[in-house]
DNA sequence: GAGACAGTATAAATTTTTCTTATAATGCGC
DNA sequence: GCGCATTATAAGAAAAATTTATACTGTCTC
């Protein structure tokens, strides 16, 4: 086809694995019911493709070129993962499942763990929870692979979703006590390129938000480090460094008013992060109104209290949404 | 090609995804240089493979259905896959990269975040940790996503890597003081069979070894909630049920003696987790052996004292390898 | 409600791609 | 060096994909 300028497609990645499982071409095609010369052109026209020898064809066995065994572990993956949204797309139409999968922002990993799991006792045969990451989690919750998730909606486009908001808390600038908080855009820009910038990992929500934010004042920061938690920017931030945060990130990493590092708000303007629940849509009957409303209290009588004695500067800009 | 009996090739998505771009079959052929009976008939065929329909031909524009929304939330993320492993393949002729990217188990998150932040600064331009799952960390490293890994050694198998065994620390049952803890296997299974066992998630490698330990002691249970992180795991244990774990993790969740929860051997042939540095072969000169060693050197003398504090009938059994 | 226009489906013809057949060249064990 | 298995490659055949032609359908405007 004329159509697609691919680098490859998976009939060539199929044929491709065939002899590096069966160690030879012709091996590969009598496994596969055609022709040695299929094998040998495909496999020539795929490394044509890509621009590099998958094999060493003057040893017997044909050895693997280091390209072809990389290319070797990402084939499986990729085979597999077609198998998978296939059977997915299919099993879609026939309903629900037995168990919740749930993913959680790794921020309220540990202020809603054991809320979470109390409250699921009774409701749910069988929980699991995946924290961290909530990237990926429009397509898993889509393709059924998790239930619902407690997050930074990235969802707002995917229709067939229910959202319920959770909580909005601002974000801020964590710093050395010892420095003079910037007080205006100019001055952030100037501070932030001063000293070791710590930042979110981008492929977490929370680290693109930060990213677009600071995009949008036109202030390029170099980062020194990078971390997926909210522990990793923490504690490296008490070694040396600032960084972009919000409260409950910090309630996670475990902060303490005493730990050498003072927050202040953003000289912007205002800039929040908003957690919500979001499940699909009629899939769940009453439950997801019941589990928005229980972490809506948690939030409020367990959560709330600890960040407002955490962070008394900030408790007019964080709330329980409803 | 008679070959491979997949479910749908490249180019149909490639197709596919003009046409939820485009919003009509006429449009997506014209952006592609096609004609639309080509269109037309690409998306007749990937429907007939994969059992159903992607759009509503019954509206203008067309509409996709719930299986071609999912569809499309995933063929993104293939076709970017495909076009990333083609452009790495061809980058690993071209050296080194300029920054280093850790994966490092989340058990060992906080007891070396700090220690890793502060090692890399004078020796690393940029640090980018990935903390977490440790399961899809070989490929990341063959491809060179990321650079080195601290985890548990998954990859046996793949050569053109080094390894250096850092930590070995035993398995243990965790589960409520008021209970008494299993003799033999016998009672373990008894014992799990009474209590709502709280497992790891299988996607990571830790809970990986331990389902396959029990499957290896004929132990099928049932668990009731599974967790991603050791903190799930073990607040949830503090409110109900037992678990299978190790003291680090239970370090890095925060354990203290007073909870409410002890720590006992399993009754069962020696049962450890290993923990490796592993960095790809001749890369990056010294360092990974000055990593090694530092890591060593902070696990003897930061973790293992608090570990022996709070768990001091498992000291004989953990070790700094060397 | 009718007409115009754009879009979709489908059959047949044409083009392109992939596979097979035939054969020369090469690796490797004895 | 010989024999056997494997790989490469050219040419022909078969299969797949695209185009051309045309009928049918959705939607907007009058």
């Amino acid at each position: 086809m004329a159509i697609a300028d691919l680098p490859f497609d998976l009939s060539s990645l199929t044929v491709f694995l065939a002899v590096c499982d069966n160690g030879s071409m012709a091996a590969a095609a009598r496994a596969l019911k055609v022709t040695q010369p299929a094998i040998s052109q495909t496999i020539a026209d795929l490394e044509n493709r890509l621009g590099t020898t998958l094999f060493d064809r003057n040893v017997r066995p044909l050895a693997l070129t280091p390209s072809g065994t990389v290319l070797r572990q990402y084939a499986q993956g990729m085979l597999a993962e077609v198998r998978l949204v296939a059977t997915g797309i299919q099993k879609m139409r026939l309903g629900r499942v037995p168990q919740l999968r749930m993913g959680v922002v790794d921020s309220l990993a540990r202020a809603l763990s054991t809320s979470i799991s109390d409250f699921m006792y009774e409701r749910v045969g069988r929980l699991i929870v995946h924290a961290g990451l909530t990237e990926t989690h429009a397509t898993a919750l889509l393709t059924r692979q998790i239930d619902c998730v407690i997050g930074v909606d990235e969802m707002e486009d995917v229709s067939g979703l229910e959202r319920w908001p959770l909580f909005e808390e601002p974000y801020l600038l964590l710093y050395p006590e010892q420095e003079t908080p910037p007080r205006d855009t100019q001055e952030l820009r100037d501070f932030l390129g001063r000293q070791p910038f710590i930042r979110f990992s981008q492929r977490s929500r929370t680290g693109a938000e930060i990213e677009r934010f600071l995009r949008r004042l036109r202030i390029d920061v170099p980062f020194q480090q990078e971390f997926d938690l909210p522990y990793g920017v923490y504690a490296t931030c008490r070694n040396r460094g600032v960084a972009i945060t919000t409260p409950l990130c910090l309630y996670e990493a475990g902060y303490t008013q005493d730990c050498g590092l003072l927050c202040h708000p953003l000289p912007a303007p205002a800039f929040h992060r908003r957690l919500t629940l979001v499940v699909r849509r009629r899939e769940f009957g009453r439950f997801p109104l019941d589990l928005a409303l229980f972490l809506r209290e948690q939030l409020k009588q367990e959560v709330m209290p600890a960040l407002g004695t955490l962070f008394p500067a900030f408790v007019q800009q964080m709330r329980v949404l409803n």
